[in-house]
DNA sequence: GACCAGGCACATC
DNA sequence: GATGTGCATGGT
């Protein structure tokens, strides 16, 4: 097995030699990114957007908005995302979380220790750690690596994480090996993503394991 | 018409 | 603690 330190770092730079900058998280304010983190939860990006515009169009997207909004009325808007009852509880979940212990405020709430922070998101019911760790790096701005179905599988393929590798393992493997920097998370995040829907899915060696193949740890190896 | 998508909570064993 | 299941729309 190579350094896994050079791996990871090798891999970064292979994907964003690939794909460049990402912009992630595609949102234009922190309230929008959590809105979009529970919204996508198992549901392609495309529906929501559809879901999110409809509840710009409606002028509802702060906290006070969704707060006073009846809970069918929000499933309603955010429909085209599926799963739409559910996700208007769990945005619910979240908003009545903040109005009560920060008075709805996202600078009150990420006045918090990162720790802390997580495991408050963590005790919301409809945020697990997929979602909470995106909001802690993609609108806390948090070092805290984010792992997702893709991210398992490409590095699974790759042979350096074992197949039953749970969440925490996956994040560790990551934190560990890599400076712990909101920049370059943010990124190879959104690069993995971008990587796994671009070429991983259609081939059955995908790109980056091929590239990892020729690289010379793997000829060492 | 299957199959999948930037998960999570809950039931059951 | 591990495994199974419901939640649901829209694109390929």
């Amino acid at each position: 097995m190579p350094d896994p330190k050079k791996i990871t770092k090798l891999c970064y730079n292979i994907l964003y030699k690939l794909y460049g900058p990402q912009k992630w998280w595609p949102a234009e304010t922190p309230f929008e990114v959590i809105v979009g983190a529970i919204l996508t939860q198992n549901t392609s990006w495309k529906n929501v957007e559809k879901a999110i515009a409809n509840v710009k169009a409606k002028n509802k997207l702060s906290p006070a908005h969704l707060y006073r909004l009846d809970t069918n009325r929000l499933a309603l808007l955010i429909k085209p995302c599926g799963y739409y009852n559910i996700k208007a509880k769990r945005l619910k979940h979240f908003i009545e979380f903040l109005i009560k212990n920060y008075k709805g405020s996202l600078k009150n709430l990420f006045s918090n220790p990162t720790q802390i922070l997580r495991k408050q998101l963590l005790s919301i019911n409809g945020i697990g750690p997929e979602t909470a760790d995106s909001i802690l790096l993609y609108a806390a701005q948090r070092p805290v690596f984010v792992v997702d179905a893709y991210t398992k599988r490409i590095f699974q393929r790759q042979g350096l994480l074992t197949p039953g590798a749970d969440y925490e393992y996956v994040q560790k493997f990551f934190e560990l090996n890599l400076p712990k920097n909101v920049k370059l998370f943010n990124e190879y995040h959104a690069l993995i993503v971008k990587h796994a829907k671009d070429v991983c899915k259609k081939t059955p060696l995908c790109y980056i394991c091929v590239l990892h193949k020729e690289c010379e740890f793997f000829k060492k190896g």
